[in-house]
DNA sequence: ATTGACATTCCAGTCACTGGAACCCTCATG
DNA sequence: CATGAGGGTTCCAGTGACTGGAATGTCAAT
């Protein structure tokens, strides 16, 4: 099966198939003409990366999903714990962008987005309110 | 004012602060030894960049927001404008992360995570369940 | 022989920094 | 006066996960 096939079938680009085959995610056998000719344990594979990358996995722990989904001797508490680890940033991104949503919110409300200058939103953002950063 | 002072008065890290300079976000002016020297109008778009920044405005849209800071003959429909649009984009990935979290709850929750390979999490992934993607 | 649709590799760019190397300046101390 | 600490400077490379483009190769059909 050539790539452009397997990218219809995992529903992934063909330029991202190559990356991953460049980073070692996958390894296709190689036709005589140097092509990738993909086997359905390949592509049962892009399918898998595209499912976990479609959650917000990275892609090292792609890699490591992967080295566990094809161990027969896996514990279900190390896919878990890689889950749940996950889980904890994504609902900690999520946090975050309510935050920034609610004062948006708030600002957008306050600006009469007429003909004039005057701006709450400008006029917030001159005003510090962050000074309690570390900058690291 | 010296960089370390503006960083602690903005509270941004010193390479970012010079970052910003380099793409021409600000411009303090310079002493003698080449040092940058950081005037309060450094210091107020400095501050202004950081609290946009942290609502989660790109870089251009800080250029923007700053230009429109500066211009006396603004009309705060700009600004409100470019907040909405702003807004729309965070709101839009607080859905899909959503998503991503309640799938992923879901997994999680199905998952022994003990020590048999049996794994919900990665049968999920092993079927498609994305054909319809557009690969673009 | 040429066209068109495939395929390949390699290089550069994205975004907003961040780290590090190599170097300069200034002041205080021994 | 040499040295060291603690500022500053520039430039280069790397991050993550692709994406775009150029230059080139392959294959079947016209």
């Amino acid at each position: 099966m050539n790539i452009k096939h397997a990218a219809l079938d995992s529903g992934l680009p063909v330029k991202t198939i190559r990356y991953y085959d460049e980073i070692g995610l996958i390894n296709p056998a190689r036709d005589h003409n140097g092509y990738r000719d993909f086997q359905d344990s390949d592509l049962h594979k892009l399918t898998f990366v595209a499912q976990a990358r479609s959650l917000g996995f990275t892609i090292e722990d792609c890699r490591t999903l992967l080295a566990l989904y094809e161990d027969d001797a896996r514990e279900s508490a190390d896919v878990k714990r890689i889950a749940k680890q996950h889980l904890t940033q994504i609902q900690a991104k999520i946090a975050k962008l309510n935050t920034m949503s609610d004062t948006l919110s708030h600002l957008i409300n306050e600006c009469a987005g007429d003909g004039r200058p005057d701006c709450p939103i400008l006029d917030n953002f001159g005003k510090s309110g962050n000074k309690g950063n570390a900058p690291k």
